[in-house]
DNA sequence: TTAGTGATATCC
DNA sequence: GATATCACTAAA
């Protein structure tokens, strides 16, 4: 049996997000349920949001409670509620006081943000935790090759066209 | 294509 | 206080 991938911990995501985008892509996310179970997926699909400069980051507005986690040191968990309806699941990245964050997109048979977060049982509870302490969810190291191609992000017709147009979606294919 | 859903931000 | 907005999804 092959020796199981490390946990990622939180130097994994002091870095940019743009640097921790495309490192997440084929790495696992692994959720211990309450009751104790546990379920892997492989993430296919991650998207940067970098900065208040950045207008399609939430942080693009300045500091408001609901996007407070953002600012922290990288290495926790930022959800929220989309729509209504839809939990999205972030890792805060970079340094203290630079909001950046990193979208998980998408997971191997769970192509959507929405229904990744639905699959894994993720809410609300777990914005603010670390990606490597108890929380029941966390990272764990690629394990294979992986193609990784970038592409505009999704969903953001609000923003600027120049943060509209960058490549800040990165997509992963099994090599 | 469009309805659904509710927290949040931004106005009175 | 009210209302407009939203990093989405399922159904039609």
């Amino acid at each position: 049996m092959p020796t199981p991938p490390p946990p990622l911990g939180q130097d994994f995501f002091t870095r940019d997000a743009l640097e921790v985008a495309p490192a997440l892509v084929g790495c696992r996310l692994v959720r211990t349920l309450p009751d104790g179970e546990t379920r892997a997926l492989t993430i296919t699909e991650t998207e940067a949001y970098c900065g208040e400069s950045d207008s399609a980051c939430h942080a693009h507005r300045g500091r408001t409670r609901r996007n407070a986690p953002l600012y922290e040191r990288g290495g926790i968990f930022y959800v929220y509620l989309c729509y209504g309806i839809h939990w999205l699941l972030n890792a805060v990245t970079g340094a203290e006081g630079a909001p950046q964050g990193v979208l998980i997109r998408a997971c191997e048979g769970y192509p959507g943000p929405g229904r990744l977060t639905k699959a894994l049982g993720i809410g609300g509870e777990l914005t603010g935790l670390p990606v490597d302490g108890c929380a029941g969810l966390r990272f764990a190291a690629r394990d294979g090759e992986w193609e990784i191609t970038a592409a505009p992000r999704v969903g953001i017709a609000y923003a600027e066209p120049e943060d509209r147009a960058r490549p800040w979606r990165f997509i992963g294919r099994r090599a």
